[in-house]
DNA sequence: GAAAACTAGGGTAATTCGGGGT
DNA sequence: AGTGTCCGAATTACCCTAGTTT
């Protein structure tokens, strides 16, 4: 079909996110509003997250702060 | 300052622009159909992107589309 | 020419959004 | 401060069949 690689970062639905972290999709929402998780949103307005950043919260991985001290 | 002699612009099928956003094929082409995003069409009335528009709006680059359907 | 995979189109259920209140 | 739930509205996902693409 297409011989181009596109690069895909795979993305998460809110649903998806939210079973990861046993919580409602309402407070991923929430935690996305707060600039806590990054998203990424479709055309409709619908937000979608990084995988990659999803793991690494659940792995208790530090994310990338600004002026921590 | 730059001249594009030919620009080969890289079209994506709706599949793999549903790929990229984690949305129904199907979403795609209501985006085209909203307007949202434009589209090329085949001879037989299939869709195509351009890769370059959507990767804009993946970023979160506000696009211009005056009119497209 | 033929087969397999993908897409278009319409209709309905599920998900998500935003705000408000516990 | 943070979370789960209710409401109404919008967006998205899945069902099917026919046509297009490769």
């Amino acid at each position: 079909m297409n011989a181009h690689p596109v690069e895909t970062e795979t993305l998460l639905t809110p649903s998806e996110v939210a079973t990861l972290f046993r919580v409602d999709p309402k407070t991923v929402t929430r935690w996305a509003k707060a600039g806590k998780l990054s998203s990424i949103r479709t055309l409709g307005g619908h937000r979608r997250y990084r995988e990659s950043e999803v793991r690494d919260l659940l792995n208790g991985v530090p994310q990338q702060r600004p002026s921590d001290g």
